[in-house]
DNA sequence: CATGTTAAG
DNA sequence: CTTAGCATG
């Protein structure tokens, strides 16, 4: 059975697409002759595999598909051939982090039909916020404000409340240069590691997006000469460990325990991308007893769009 | 006598061109395949007459020609094919105004060889600043900060002596948007007034550079429509004709007295430049008694480069 | 709409 | 290096 198949029978049937096309009615006196084509800033997408051969532990395919990406600024990374990406990887649902903009500020192109998409945008303009499409209307959703345990006037964090279980979709504050923020940091893991132990003890629960910490020395090109940079300290990947063992699977660990080289960022100084000199920075966690859900954890790493690449969740539930 | 053989004698004697050429010394791992090339943001320039027919009140050829150019940040305008202008252009002195950059930020590509540069970049980073490029050393160089009658902290006047002439180079205050810096320009307006109306008893003076006012309706697309816009206000176009009065004379106006459209700035919405849609903020004032050297005063409108076009002086000293 | 900041990553 | 903000034009 095709994914395709299974996934066009969750399709379509909900879409929020605005039509107030904002047409830019604007005093142009037909001197747009230049049609600046901004030339292709995507990879050929027809190389790669969308589906997933693995099967679940109960030996069941997959019928859901997440993915995760950090876009780092939503407006600039869509003028970058990214929906055509997300129109063949077709997932069921979508975790953004890192948008940089608010509802209002969301141009038409990032309204993918078929999908219910949340914001949760956060105070302070062009920082941070995170976004999740779904396809399928969830049980209920929570904007990080709305957690009891969560101070998240940023926009770091939605929850989504599915049949089997919890998706969280998250953006970690980052340490800062010269980890300026890293008491902030390990103040938040610690009620994020709270908040995701109580609602664990509800339904298993699946929390994705950009952790910033490579966990181990595996996860970073570079682990000797970053033990004092934002993502590597002992400090974050000590509360990663933590999380961990509270009940969590790093899932794509799990299933790749030796493969090096497997990143999902890269900084955008010294050509860092094409050495693959990068960071393991996001993630999909899984509650344990959820494990036998997980088909596959991969990553996208040949795409496109910002300087974190997605990665895709491939469960049967 | 061609101007090409006039000006040759006078160049190529001296130059500030340095040699450390910043060479980037980066950590490119060989990855530099993709020679962007900028695609020709410039007109064609064998259309332009360098050369100038008009003869001086007492019938002589010019001898020495001058450039003023709004350049609105010198380092994005030296990405438009800018050198290549300037070269065909061949003056004996350039005048740039708002160049928003100190001296040690300017790229080589500015150093124009054959000239000795002049810099008043002024306190606040990236905001106004102006240069100065000449073929002869001046007889005396003086930055607006060493000028008593002004409070020039922002770099706005270069001052130099000629034999025959004082040339003063100008990036004056803009009124601001609802005219919240108009009391500043006020001020500034009446004290370079007086400052020229000095200098002017030692010698000519040509006054040169973005004046930032339009001085009658003829100097402006849309008179009726701006009288309460920056530049084109009853006390900006008063203050102008007081400096008029003091014995300068506008010399494109006195040369051209019915031309209309004649426009040095186009704002960059709409289209403005495409449609004409401009305002004369820039000019080669001269004192009275010096108009016996002015051959000519003209626009260069057809050359790109910023949201003001380049004027030319052409004089015989 | 364009330039050069700044803060943040 | 890149994004998005802002102030200024």
């Amino acid at each position: 059975m095709s994914s395709k198949t299974k996934q066009k029978k969750m399709a379509d049937y909900i879409t929020t697409t605005t039509d107030n096309s904002k047409k830019r009615a604007r005093n142009n006196d037909g001197d747009d002759s230049e049609s600046k084509k901004p030339k292709s800033t995507q990879v050929d997408l027809n190389k790669i595999n969308f589906d997933c051969e693995r099967k679940s532990a109960k030996g069941l395919t997959w019928n859901l598909k997440i993915v995760s990406w950090n876009v780092a600024g939503l407006r600039a990374w869509l003028k970058k051939d990214v929906v055509e990406y997300l129109k063949k990887e077709n997932p069921d649902i979508i975790c953004l982090q890192e948008i940089k903009c608010t509802e209002k500020q969301m141009p038409d192109e990032a309204k993918l039909s078929g999908y219910k998409i949340y914001i949760n945008s956060g105070d302070k303009a062009g920082y941070s916020g995170v976004a999740l499409y779904s396809k399928t209307i969830p049980i209920s959703v929570r904007m990080g404000k709305e957690i009891k345990e969560l101070d998240d006037t940023e926009g770091r964090v939605i929850e989504a409340e599915y049949e089997k279980f919890f998706l969280v979709s998250t953006y970690i504050p980052n340490a800062g240069a010269g980890l300026k923020t890293l008491p902030k940091r390990m103040k938040w893991d610690e009620e994020f590691r709270k908040y995701l132990k109580e609602l664990d003890t509800k339904k298993p629960v699946v929390l994705t997006g950009d952790l910033n910490v490579a966990h181990e020395e595996i996860d970073i090109a570079n682990p000797k000469t970053n033990t004092k940079s934002a993502g590597f300290t002992k400090e974050e990947r000590d509360n990663m460990s933590l999380l961990l063992e509270q009940g969590f699977i790093d899932t794509f660990r799990i299933l790749n325990p030796e493969k090096t080289g497997a990143y999902t960022f890269w900084t955008y100084f010294h050509n860092s991308r094409a050495k693959n000199v990068g960071w393991r920075l996001d993630y999909f966690i899984s509650s344990k007893r959820f494990m036998d859900n997980v088909c596959d954890s991969t990553i996208r790493n040949e795409v496109l769009g910002s300087d974190h690449c997605p990665i895709v969740f491939y469960i049967n539930v």
